[in-house]
RNA sequence: GUGGGUGUAGCUCAGCUGGUAGAGCGCCGCGUUGUGGUCGCGGAUGUCGCGGGUUCGAGUCCCGUCACUCACCCCA
């Protein structure tokens, strides 16, 4: 065998035909954000360790980052400040805004679009190197609810302006569920969301059974947070039906109108393609969430879980005198991408931005064709030069295979849509190609 | 990290109870000698993942190893 490589597994490479889609995408994602008044930042690659490992089953996932030459002296040297690559783009962003909080404007909006790592077992739309994109809104002290209804909603209008299968938002409330389950009377309020977020792996007998268990429910308190767990609805009829259920509980009530906010607010963004559903089993784990939660589903890609998620924490970041609440959704750019790549249902680009492929008659002519592509290029036409002066009929399958639209012929100064086969005389200072509209 | 599956041509894969490597697609050429795609004819391509073992003989059986892949965990 020779030197070729074999692929790593978990840090997909794309083909420049999947790519040009990519940047697109990232493109009209950039678009949709700024059109929202969002900043974009970059973040840098790692962090402290310490800042990342915070004692969850992440940290196990952390790829550190070191110098080979501190490896080989094995500890002899003075030791330097471990780093760790980010696993996601929210922990960075909170260190980003406490590092430079005194020259950004409260509240920030930013949104970023990167890479992040984890080092887990690979899966379809899952990696080990992996593109997101982040929006949140960062407050100083407090942060208004409206941006919660802001952010889902500009969110709905990013994804619903990709070329994307049909995707619904399932949002819920975490001060909704808390209330709910206090007002019931259950002893282990963080236990219940726990074993109520096993729904979808779990028979929500088993999901009874452990709420008696794990969360001190009586099975009659069990069975009323399976029956809220069942409420999913695309509008505002939700706030009925857990009236219904018979519990009385002030954060209950402030987590009904929020989570009406929210459905209510994005009405206006909803459509075929992308909805909105009030679904009240959606919990996001254990983390850091304290009001709105999220996640976003792909139609016929339900197995590859969320491509999308987020919601508001009160406390994204802190420096001890000033809390930073936030609230934010991401979406998973690779996770949703190479997924559709792979099935074919997001066809790829070209494989070469070439508009038109300039044909050669022969190499001493190879100027004459240099010229005319130099004066398409001067207008912004992507224009390249045959590579070879190969019969007309290579030259012409050069540029298909390549996804070149044009080929013009320098002897005649013809030009010819290869898609159609028309071919008619041009004028290398004034033609133009049709604009069609890709994608 | 735990448990399954699979590694054969550029790609997708076939290859029975061991007998010296195949198909389709793609690629190249010609028909059409400077206008592609269709069609016809012809052609090239492999250390059968790697290392060891059993055997007269291993793609095939055994052991090891690596890679890929699926599921669990967890999440974008």
């Amino acid at each position: 065998m020779s030197d070729k490589p074999t692929p790593l597994s978990g840090f997909p490479e794309l083909l420049p035909e999947h790519r040009v889609v990519e940047r697109q995408v990232i493109a009209s994602l950039s678009r949709s954000f700024e059109l929202h008044g969002f900043a974009n930042i970059e973040t840098r690659v790692v962090e402290p360790l310490e800042r990342l490992a915070k004692g969850g089953e992440i940290d196990k996932e952390i790829y550190v980052l070191q110098r080979l030459q501190a490896t080989r002296h094995g500890g002899a040297e003075a030791p330097e400040p471990a780093l760790g690559m980010h696993f996601d783009l929210t922990v960075p962003f909170a260190r980003y805004v406490l590092e430079h909080a005194g020259k950004l404007e409260f509240p920030f909006r930013r949104f970023q679009i990167q890479p992040a790592w984890r080092g887990e077992r690979p899966q379809e739309g899952r990696y080990r190197q992996f593109t997101q994109a982040d929006i949140d809104i960062v407050g100083r002290d407090e942060l208004p609810f409206h941006h919660d209804v802001e952010v889902v909603r500009v969110m709905v209008e990013a994804l619903d302006a990709l070329p994307l299968p049909n995707l619904s938002f399932q949002v819920n409330n975490r001060k909704l569920i808390q209330g709910f389950y206090r007002g019931l009377g259950i002893p282990d309020v963080t236990a219940a969301i726990r074993q109520i977020d096993k729904l979808d792996k779990v028979p929500a007998e088993a999901v009874r059974a452990l709420l008696v268990s794990e969360a001190g429910a009586t099975e009659e308190q069990a069975d009323r947070c399976l029956e809220l767990a069942t409420i999913r609805v695309a509008d505002t009829s939700f706030v009925e039906r857990v009236r219904a259920l018979g519990v009385d509980d002030e954060l209950l009530e402030t987590g009904l109108s929020e989570l009406a906010a929210v459905v209510d607010g994005c009405r206006e963004a909803v459509n075929e393609h992308v909805r909105v559903e009030a679904n009240l089993r959606i919990a996001r784990g254990l983390d850091y969430y304290t009001g709105t939660v999220l996640e976003v589903f792909m139609a016929g890609y339900e197995h590859l879980k969320s491509v999308g998620g987020g919601g508001r924490y009160d406390a994204l970041a802190s420096d001890g005198r000033t809390t930073y609440p936030g609230v934010g959704v991401s979406f998973g750019v690779s996770r949703t991408l190479i997924p559709l790549f792979s099935d074919g249902v997001l066809a790829p680009g070209p494989k070469v931005p070439s508009r038109v492929l300039i044909a050669v008659v022969d190499e001493e002519s190879r100027s004459a064709s240099d010229a005319i592509a130099t004066s398409l290029r001067r207008r912004g036409i992507p224009t390249e030069v045959a590579a070879s002066a190969q019969k007309y009929g290579k030259q012409i399958r050069y540029a298909e295979r390549r996804g070149i639209p044009y080929v013009w012929f320098p002897d005649s100064n013809e030009i010819k849509d290869i898609r159609s086969g028309e071919q008619q005389p041009a004028d290398p200072d004034s033609w133009t190609p049709t604009e069609e509209t890709e994608q």
